[in-house]
RNA sequence: GCGCCUGUGGCCCAAAGGAUAGGGCGCUAGCCUCCGGAGCUAGAUGUGCAGGUUCGAUUCCCGCCAGGCGCACCA
């Protein structure tokens, strides 16, 4: 693989502060940004301000001797193939000007080996566990799951194209309380089918869709003390289904009543017992969180002898580890944002790096309807559904739409806009795009040619969109350093319209057949970054619409 | 009470601590004898309040105000 620009970038400037014997520790984090306007270069360091005041210097002294030391670097590497200019701008900010050539060069690759062509290892192969949605088989999946799903996917697809191994995995809570009163309220809802008069408490799961679980327990004859599995198992069904619909799969479904079989609930204990991390007060297994931050201690084995939900968590974790996963990432819900310091605790427990555990909490959205929020009960099976927003929004259109956003943010969502306004959606500008590209390309009379004279491309429109393209890379980068997908659904915008405003002043198409293989080059590698971005966030790419 | 998240034009949102705070919706006026008008061009309105850190703050920190969500031997 060839070494990314940025890399190279970055390379150079090390060199050079290194030369100028400037401590290591005052750069360390040295990051290439990207100018919000291309007037300032294609990358851009702002170094020079920030070594400023360790160094006593004004900004723009230290500007120039970097700049002088990244210029006898020029010659040695023959960097002037790539890089046009190196500048000196603002208040101390080192611009750096992608050559014409270079510019060419890439789109020219990416033409002719796809988006490969974008891709960088940033990953190295590493094992990356990311596990999302986990929703109790309780009942159907909400737009809280939705979010998630959309979130996690998307993010596990970008860490695989950065290099990373991805296996997504979903914890299945198929045992436990929960399980009980779910085998409960089917059991209720089977003898009031049979016209049995009833009592239905109110913490029972109150959904419609109890019925339809009673009625098939019925059918299959299914024994009181089995009713909770045979319902867990019967919503498990409905879960996957909607997942699939959403275009979600998952690698594994960990199971935690095979967990609890396996007897590594008790190890995971022994362990930590023998570390001194447990003891026992009010009759109560306690796991001693504070040792590691936490608030207060948290109770692992209740006084009836039943485990805690945390329980089964920390021989989960600790699981995932052993697998020889070394990143691991959850997605969870903000209701479970107390629940981080104490798993984090039981991770530092065990002698693990409680960084090598990211635990992003994705804000919930909000479903509007009317212009009111839609209050939710998962009990009272009061909510809506992912699969309403499927049948309502569609799956693009909602996928697109839960990663818009910061998953730090709230997402308000009224059904009746997003319906009504569902082509102003910005992903079917994205789709337009793409789907006005295919249709040049299919109906033109000039055929794409991959060793078309680039050099051509010479309208602001042109370059400007060709940049645009070789920012891709740079854009996963931000997703994998924010760990959050979103700065792509902005980035596709921006391509969509970058290539519309081409459209828009300069013709594909021209009596000028050397310029129109350009420029059919050029479309052509929109449609290809594009595509990769839209297939990034598992969202469909249709070539007409 | 404690904790987490959020506050940007009439509305929805961008801006990895950077350069003149950008887009969309809506409103107004334009643009296809020509590759898809679901597009493009032009026009008005601005960072909740008060401090601090920084060469530089929408972004970080403290306080306040407003909204959302949590604070179990539930999961």
């Amino acid at each position: 693989m060839k070494e990314n620009i940025q890399e190279e970038i970055i390379k150079l400037i090390k060199l050079s502060l290194a030369d100028l014997k400037i401590d290591p520790v005052l750069w360390d984090d040295l990051r290439l940004d990207s100018p919000q306007d291309i007037k300032f270069g294609d990358f851009s360091t702002n170094i020079a301000m920030r070594l400023s005041k360790a160094l006593k210097m004004p900004a723009g002294r230290i500007a120039l001797n970097i700049l002088e030391s990244i210029n006898t670097y020029f010659k040695k590497f023959s960097l002037g193939d790539h890089i046009k200019e190196v500048k000196i701008e603002g208040a101390g900010f080192i611009n750096f000007y992608l050559s014409e050539s270079y510019l060419h060069e890439e789109l020219k690759d990416i033409l002719s080996r796809d988006v490969k062509a974008l891709s960088i290892n940033a990953g190295k192969g590493k094992p990356v566990l990311i596990e999302f949605v986990s929703a109790n088989p309780t009942g159907s999946l909400s737009v809280a799951h939705a979010r998630q799903a959309a979130v996690g996917d998307a993010l596990a697809k970008i860490l695989g194209f950065l290099g990373f191994e991805v296996k997504k995995e979903y914890y299945l809570n198929d045992e436990g309380n929960q399980i009980d009163i779910l085998g409960k309220s089917v059991s209720l809802r089977m003898k009031e089918l049979s016209n049995e008069r009833i009592e239905f408490p109110e913490n029972y799961y109150q959904g419609e869709y109890i019925y339809d679980i009673a009625r098939e327990a019925i059918a299959k004859r299914i024994g009181d003390s089995n009713l909770g599995d045979f319902a867990a198992e019967y919503i498990l069904g409905l879960i996957k289904k909607e997942l699939v619909d959403f275009g979600v799969d998952f690698d594994h479904w960990y199971s935690q009543k095979e967990l609890t079989k396996s007897g590594k609930i008790e190890k995971v204990f022994a362990i930590l017992k023998k570390k001194g991390f447990l003891y026992d007060k009010e009759g109560a297994l306690w796991f001693k969180s504070t040792s590691f931050g936490d608030d207060k201690d948290r109770v692992v084995i209740k006084s009836d002898g039943s485990y805690t939900y945390l329980a089964p968590d920390i021989a989960y974790h600790d699981d995932k580890y052993k697998r020889g996963f070394k990143w691991l990432i959850n997605l969870w819900g903000p209701d479970h944002h107390g629940y981080i310091s104490r798993l984090k605790a039981s991770v530092e427990a065990f002698g693990r790096d409680k960084d090598s555990l990211s635990i992003l909490i994705v804000q919930l959205a909000t479903i509007f309807r009317g212009g009111k929020p839609v209050q939710m009960s998962t009990r009272k099976g009061e909510y809506i559904t992912l699969r309403e927003v499927l049948n309502e929004v569609g799956r693009d259109a909602s996928r697109f739409f839960f990663m818009s956003r910061r998953i730090s943010s709230h997402l308000d969502f009224d059904l009746d806009i997003a319906k009504k306004e569902t082509v102003e959606n910005p992903v079917y500008y994205v789709q337009y795009a793409y789907a006005r590209i295919c249709s040049i390309l299919r109906n033109g009379a000039i055929r794409l040619d991959k060793n078309a004279n680039l050099a051509l491309l010479k309208e602001a429109e042109e370059v400007f969109l060709i940049k645009k393209l070789l920012k891709f890379t740079y854009i996963l980068n931000v997703c994998l350093n924010t760990q959050d997908p979103y700065m792509l659904t902005v980035y596709l915008q921006e391509v969509a319209e970058a290539f519309h405003k081409f459209y828009d002043l300069h013709r594909v198409l021209t009596d000028d057949e050397a310029l129109s293989k350009a420029r059919i080059a050029l479309i052509e590698g929109v449609r290809i970054v594009i595509a990769a971005g839209l297939d990034l966030l598992g969202i469909s790419k249709p070539d007409k619409m």
